[in-house]
DNA sequence: TGCGTGTTCCAAGGCGCTTTGACGCCAATT
DNA sequence: AATTGGCGTCAAAGCGCCTTGGAACACGCA
């Protein structure tokens, strides 16, 4: 049996609620409930629930009376009712794969979700984060669904063939891809033209002169990663340049992989005069490279960087340090949301994808090939 | 009035329930329920719930004849039902706050949460992340408990008189701040000891010689970079060096931002012959102002930095790139979350607090005066 | 006067789960 | 034979909100 009895406490505008068990006993201070707020209004919960969610039903004078009460009163409805009793829960979940390697936590989601979480306060949606340990395991997904955790995820970094497509088009849940698979049909995806970019950027290494360009890319299971190695191979392939292995990297993005990578290149025999490099903390370590091995950036060694404009490295001015392929993370964390949003709103909507363009940006990291 | 029929769908271990309402007509395909898993084992919802969460009371084989049904047929339990009936939320709120000038979002918080995370998938807990756009704005917090969202939270980049405290302490939410206000009573925190670490990297400075020592510091609103100029200027004053205003900086922590104000400080008549940075990234900056200068790092200019061990930057290895104060923010994410969830377990803990130890790291970025 | 038509409000049921008090049953005790 | 106590189970209330069908009332019209 509980007792239940509300007191006015010290503050005016708070109830203090003594909830008294047999085995426990537990103070809590607690904001207004519905009840309260109609019992001192002299209201049904039905009116108030109607005047705070703008129904017709309720006149004017009713509305505001309300309004300002539960304003005053500091009322906010308990969520998780809210969510109960309406089947939404108002809530988008994020779903991080840990690189496999070192527990990398990659600053791109950072930014990119930093970015959506903007878009989701706008619209009244929490943002719930997951960081998952493997991506082979379904059950993450299958259990934010059961759970009714959220209403939508968005998938990060998604694989060439993600097994995690299938189990998210399987229990319905509405999401979003940031990137996507090479089967980029029927679902929706926000991603840059991985593809192009990298071949304009190669192209234009070309046409300065290298015909030595090595490529430091991201993990190639990666959807970004495999297509910006096609678009490398086929600038070079019409560009008549052999494609050469030992000139071309895989791995997590972290600053010690570019500079191991571009150490061990530029001690071959025959080094590479250019790098294409996958983003702006490999081409740290890259910098890094070249610098101890006596060589200059931008003369004796070129690179291109792919540029997420991550906040705190900047990449811009009239003449960047880098030159790069250059696209916004937090641009696509916005359109991705806003993607996000409409598809839970509107289910039937069709299958949506946007492909941002990408700018080719000249800086000081490139010059004609010396060798 | 709604009628429901449950039918078994496509796939056994799914049910479909159609519910038909007058205005609306929709088919959720959802994962089992409580009730339909209690009228499929022919027992009532408190035995099968008795069962699932291991009270006493269920015999043996009953216990394990549900917990099998329940795997069997994908059985999750509604986490917001959950969270209404036992008034616990399982989730725990991070409040980032954005950078006040440049929507920075520092790495040092996805590598807190990451880490953090960890912990909560561990207990049972969610993660609810939330970007604050002013600091002053107490509304958040009150908004996450009276919404009832969040059973604590952890309070990061607290300033030295943070107003957001009084705000958590008044509402009476668990909570842990990564980091400290200057008052660094009555609450928990997990912190490195900012203060004592600058003080010894100071000190190692002028042993080596130098007088014109340099601070690229984070914004002095914080607590973090306020007791690191404490320690900073402590180990001067100890030092007989005078205390000089051009010599130290203070912002966001950017690569642009250490590459200006060092550039600018190399441009000085009496320039710095040592640099004490704040982070990393900022030292990146750092590093690209000396190299424009034509200096070499290590023998023309020393710089020590603080290294929070990101693990996309290694500066490790047996002579590290930059000699260090060193401190894991992924250890600082584990501690903080574990001290959370205790205290929300047991709500008459006493506050407590971690300072973390914080190693001084020579790397090849330092050595003697040649002024 | 009687009837429809709005307007304003309410009682009650439901969302899916936990928790409580109680009931039936059987073996062990008096 | 009557009582006790433990075990296994259940019906029902409750968490805080939304939603629905209908009631009460006032108004205009025939």
């Amino acid at each position: 049996m509980s007792r239940r009895l509300a007191i006015r406490g010290l503050f005016s505008c708070y109830l203090y609620d003594y909830t008294i068990y047999p085995k426990r006993f537990q103070i809590v201070a607690l904001q207004m409930n519905l009840k309260q707020l109609s019992n001192q209004l002299q209201l049904s919960q039905t009116t108030v629930s109607r005047a705070l969610n703008d129904y017709p039903e309720v006149s004017e004078a009713t509305r505001s009376r309300v309004k300002r009460a539960a304003a005053k009163g500091g009322y906010r409805p308990d969520m998780r009712a809210i969510s109960l009793a309406t089947g939404k829960a108002k809530t988008i979940g994020h779903v991080v794969p840990m690189a496999n390697k070192d527990d990398v936590f990659s600053p791109i989601f950072a930014e990119f979700i930093a970015s959506a979480s903007q878009t989701y306060s706008q619209y009244g949606y929490e943002l719930m984060l997951t960081v998952e340990k493997s991506r082979d395991d379904a059950s993450t997904y299958r259990g934010l669904a059961a759970k009714r955790a959220v209403d939508g995820v968005i998938l990060h970094s998604p694989q060439t063939d993600d097994p995690r497509l299938a189990v998210l088009q399987e229990v319905g849940l509405p999401f979003v891809v940031h990137g996507r698979m090479l089967n980029s049909e029927g679902y929706n995806w926000v991603d840059m033209d991985n593809h192009n970019a990298f071949k304009l950027a190669t192209r234009l290494l070309l046409d300065l002169g290298h015909r030595r360009v090595a490529l430091l890319n991201g993990r190639e299971e990666m959807t970004f990663a495999w297509l910006r190695r096609a678009g490398y191979e086929e600038a070079l392939n019409e560009g008549g340049v052999a494609i050469t292995n030992e000139l071309m990297a895989s791995d997590d993005l972290t600053e010690q992989y570019g500079y191991q990578k571009a150490s061990a290149m530029l001690a071959m025999r025959i080094s590479p005069t250019a790098f294409l490099v996958s983003s702006y903390i490999v081409a740290l370590g890259v910098r890094r490279a070249i610098s101890h091995a006596g060589l200059v950036i931008g003369e004796d060694v070129s690179v291109i960087i792919h540029d997420d404009e991550l906040s705190y490295f900047d990449n811009g001015g009239l003449k960047p340090q880098f030159t790069s392929t250059r696209s916004s993370v937090r641009k696509a964390g916005y359109e991705a949301s806003k993607l996000l949003l409409e598809q839970i709103e509107n289910p039937d909507k069709e299958p949506t994808s946007v492909l941002m363009d990408t700018q080719l940006v000249i800086g000081s990291s490139t010059g004609p090939c010396r060798a």
